[in-house]
DNA sequence: AGAAAACATATGACTTGTCACGCATTTCCA
DNA sequence: TGGAAATGCGTGACAAGTCATATGTTTTCT
């Protein structure tokens, strides 16, 4: 019996060997480890949110924009951003305005309040990614990045181009 | 005014190419699309969830294993799992014991059904990992494994070791 | 000018992921 | 051996992400 479960305990040891070597496996626990480690940056710096942070920084950095531009920047869903900037108004980071001449569109914009809870968050975010530049050296950040871009390529392709094994006449 | 306005779509795309630089913002949009197109080829195949494929994969690669296991091969909070395997268990694709010698762990073994609707989904996915492959070397793959194992060993570090200038005395 | 197409946003429903906490069991050690 | 610590699991609460669909605007085309 004990033999038996020796060998269970090494395939299982075999299987996380394996995964770990699995792409597909190992983005989701880098992205979460990413995301948390914000949360909690964010957390200590002054409590805004993931989504708030980059609301900011982005109004911030480039001024007035629609929810369009804001999840275009982000590469997010723009129901994301629908969904959090009334919450974000009603504690007056930022002010939302229908388009004078593009009724469709809402134009974001920062405050003095929430620019001022930008500038105290900053600083720290600020650090984390001087401590990433310590860790990687700029070729590596773009390798790194690179490989991202054609993954992305990779998984944004329509799904049917490598299931078919033969063209479809 | 056409001027501003120039200027404004000007900065929005300096920002955003520039956050096409930020590692940080990107793995969010390429864990989101890998998810996505998993999603999508677990749909066409037969159905099963993410979660419930990862399940069924691992239990039929490594044999029975305790909730634990699973948690640490998959890389993840093993209360996702606990949530999801008593639906696994009524549709009849696990089963769940609990562990005679040790009575706090339970043992997920898969079924004949689990194994039949791995059967049905796995081609579709051994698919995707030969697309991945053939998009890139096995060098290029060894080179993004071990930069996402730096990023999260990054990543997984207590924020206190970048957030402090000066050691607590 | 009017119909059709494209676009920007809002919203409901769902999945994946985390944490914190509680309970039961096991292990460790004084 | 008995109590403290560690471990395994379940659960409530929440964040972040997606889709599909609805609604109102603008653009395009005839």
């Amino acid at each position: 019996m004990k033999q038996a479960s020796e060998r269970q305990a090494e395939r299982i040891k075999q299987r996380r060997e394996r995964q770990e070597q699995n792409l597909f496996s190992r983005l989701p626990a880098a992205y979460a480890a990413s995301r948390l480690q914000a949360q909690r940056l964010l957390q200590r710096a002054g409590g805004l949110s993931v989504l708030e942070w980059r609301v900011l920084w982005d109004l911030c950095e480039a001024g007035p924009m629609t929810i369009r531009d804001l999840a275009e920047i982000q590469r997010t869903d723009h129901s994301q951003l629908s969904r959090a900037l009334p919450a974000m108004q009603r504690k007056q980071f930022v002010t939302m305005t229908r388009d004078s001449s593009d009724g469709r569109q809402i134009v974001v914009e920062i405050t003095d309040t929430g620019r001022r809870a930008y500038e105290t968050t900053a600083p720290t975010m600020k650090l984390r990614r001087d401590a990433l530049r310590a860790e990687f050296s700029p070729e590596e950040i773009a390798t790194f990045i690179s490989l991202l871009d054609r993954l992305e390529d990779f998984l944004r392709r329509p799904i049917d181009t490598f299931l078919e094994r033969e063209p479809p006449e």
